[in-house]
DNA sequence: CGGAACATTGACCCATGTCAAGTGTCGTGG
DNA sequence: CCACGACACTTGACATGGGTCAATGTTCCG
């Protein structure tokens, strides 16, 4: 569900790879290693749309939003990036996004000129950037899957349930998580009002199949149901 | 507008660039000129989703759907591709979409393994394949941010006035052109029904915004003002 | 000419948006 | 430690854009 879910050493098939070379210790990593440390604010902006693309990112704790918005204020959150998320690539000479913090957030800069040092040393990783750019791809894909076509309820629940898959993932416990970001920018995610999101995790709470200890804080009850609504079986009424 | 609205050989400055070497004559567009023509007819798939990547396609006339599909049938048209476009590039074993003919359409296949073969002649191929990814992933935010946030009548402005952009772009009227997809598919497309885009296009004949000759034929009449729709400048009651 | 597929139109409904109060919760300053 | 204000969240009442269902038209092709 999560737009940036990749870490760019993430190993994958690829359909076009140019050789089948075995992955060596990276460059990369190293660069990123002892590339500088930043400390970005709670609703500090990282990068904003328009900015000259200086550096990629690595996220190291908290979260960033990525977001565009339309002349008129309204704002489309194109996904959250957590710790070991890369964000930034593209091949524009300009973000096309805004990129904000949700929560006090530690990211590790690296120069699009040490990145294009670390290509020469490291052959693949053009490769990983391809890679990386087509796994966000494959999100965004996803997401816009979600934001048109399913209802209120089925893009509440799948938005938890990607907490829980990531959680899973990171060997943490799949059924208790902190949401680090605001109703509004769930909301603009999903592509619903905070009213509509409140609602409905209301609804989830009323059916028991969630807690929310403190309003950002969520403890999933019966996941195999809320896949269920998820997936829009739809005994919800 | 549209998802795949990129010519692999279009110039752009990318942020993250291994070389500034000129651009060689590339042993792709050489690949491609001898790859083998195939024939798609109305309906039929080019390729499915689940289905083993073999080749990347470059469309030649024609026009073909990509879209994915809910279990329960809902569908979501990512993008349509016109001639020049390229489809199928991925990092992925398996197709993530459905690839398939709006109307009888041309194309140029390209295995794979011939893919790499042009890489290890044109060592600018890489970056190439990496730009119309990020290419794609930027049409896809953009149709994002249209089918989250936008009303009806701004999607439906918005694509009629891509079309107009495409044929500017290529020289052609941009007043007029003929549409090859159904009501369904641009409904899939916008996230709206069959119905509202119907209602809409009869809307903007009303406001004399636009023609409809025949139901596949339009005629802009005001872009201006369809631009100003588009944008959600609302006078519309 | 007939029929199938697609498009349009109308009537109605409902999920979600809008607007407007409340109700925590947290941080700051007295 | 409490009081206050700010901000985020929740809840309710109501409005509405677009979905649904059902005819009706239109186009195209055999």
């Amino acid at each position: 569900m999560s737009i940036q879910s990749q870490h760019i050493t993430t190993n994958r098939s690829p359909a076009f790879r140019p050789t089948d070379a075995a992955r060596p210790a990276t460059g990369f990593e190293q660069s990123l290693a002892q590339a500088s440390l930043r400390r970005v604010e709670e609703k500090e902006f990282l990068f904003a749309e328009g900015d000259e693309v200086s550096h990629v990112y690595r996220i190291e704790t908290g979260a960033i939003a990525l977001y565009k918005v339309l002349a008129d204020g309204r704002r489309q959150v194109m996904g959250f990036a957590y710790p070991g998320d890369i964000i930034g690539l593209g091949v524009e000479d300009e973000h096309s996004m805004n990129a904000q913090a949700v929560k006090p957030t530690r990211v590790r800069c690296l120069a699009v000129t040490a990145l294009r040092e670390s290509a020469a040393k490291d052959p693949m990783l053009g490769l990983k950037l391809y890679e990386a750019l087509a796994r966000e791809l494959a999100a965004t894909r996803d997401l816009m899957l979600t934001t048109g076509q399913r209802s209120a309820m089925e893009r509440v629940a799948g938005f938890l349930l990607a907490f829980s898959r990531r959680n899973r993932r990171n060997g943490q416990d799949p059924t208790t998580f902190e949401l680090p970001m605001t109703r509004t920018d769930i909301g603009d995610f999903l592509g619903l009002t905070i009213e509509t999101v409140s609602r409905t995790f209301t609804k989830l709470k009323v059916l028991q199949l969630i807690e929310l200890p403190h309003c950002n804080q969520v403890r999933l009850l019966a996941i195999d149901e809320l896949e269920d609504l998820a997936a829009g079986e739809d005994q919800t009424s």
